[in-house]
DNA sequence: ATACCGACCTGTCAGC
DNA sequence: TGCTGACAGGTCGGTA
């Protein structure tokens, strides 16, 4: 579910919650869980740990883990939602949604919990060092960007989705940076002009500028760790708007399938 | 190397 | 009311 807009507001919500505070025990839930690492090893690596911070990489969450006592052990705990995954902080007094996972109990005597009803997600963890499969969007500079995509056949739409060259854009925002770049998903990326390069740069940052700003979109059960709702959504131009009238033009957003997702755009805007 | 396409899961909603 | 099928914010592995 979450792109990268969400998964900063709910790393940002996690960060000022749990930093500092230490994980006694874990609960991991049977079933064939979204793990990455083998369940045993992901416990290990999280019992007796010092959350020292939470943040975002791509689309992951990464906790940063210390030894709960002096040395700090320098792991990592990295968690991708998938489509439906949400990272809790609740009180363990509170109900346990269906489709938990897994729940970390806190010394703060809050619990921390993996809710995902689709399973797309996974666990890991790791020493140090996670980077992510890809460059992140916010950073790059719009040379560095039109060099990842000068070397692609893909249609844009494609490239914009492919984690290894940027990570952390998915469906929604894809669509949404295409639309303000005035530029249809379906072109190829290495066809793309100099100029055409800087305008999708451009439009991107901005685009998860705005939504990082609004909390993100909320798109049926999108919550951060507060569980609140985020509101980018009444902002979106392309995404969802299929047969509704462009906010530019009026001629109606047409949607069609590309890289196998559903993409939205404006046939007369975009070129 | 690159690019489609189904698979992985469950929930929801539209249509019959 | 209830069933069926399509579709959903994401990735991965197989095949062409």
């Amino acid at each position: 579910m979450p792109e990268l807009p969400e998964v900063e507001t709910i790393a940002r919500g996690l960060d000022s919650r749990v930093a500092g505070d230490v994980i006694e025990s874990v609960w991991l839930g049977s079933k064939p869980e979204p793990l990455k690492s083998a369940a045993r090893e992901i416990v290990a690596a999280l019992e007796a740990k010092r959350i020292s911070g939470v943040r975002r990489v791509g689309k992951h969450i990464v906790f940063d883990l210390g030894g709960a006592g002096k040395a700090a052990s320098g792991s990592q705990w990295i968690v991708h939602l998938g489509m439906t995954g949400r990272m809790l902080v609740a009180t363990p007094e509170a109900e346990t949604p269906k489709h938990t996972h897994l729940v970390a109990k806190l010394a703060s005597g809050r619990e921390l919990r993996f809710v995902d009803p689709r399973r797309f997600g996974r666990l890991e963890v790791r020493q140090a060092g996670f980077s992510g499969p890809g460059a992140e969007p916010l950073s790059i500079d719009a040379e560095q960007f039109a060099q990842l995509f000068h070397s692609s056949k893909a249609p844009v739409k494609a490239a914009l989705l492919n984690q290894k060259l940027l990570h952390g854009v998915g469906n929604i925002y894809a669509d949404e940076a295409l639309f303000r770049a005035h530029i249809r998903p379906r072109r190829r990326a290495n066809s793309l002009t100099k100029s055409e390069l800087r305008k999708l740069h451009a439009a991107l940052q901005r685009v998860l500028h705005a939504a990082i700003a609004a909390g993100g979109s909320s798109i049926s059960d999108y919550v951060d760790a507060d569980g609140e709702a985020g509101f980018f959504q009444i902002q979106h131009r392309a995404y969802g708007r299929e047969g509704k009238p462009c906010l530019t033009c009026k001629t109606p957003i047409k949607k069609i399938v590309v890289g196998g997702r559903g993409t939205h755009y404006c046939p007369n805007c975009q070129k």
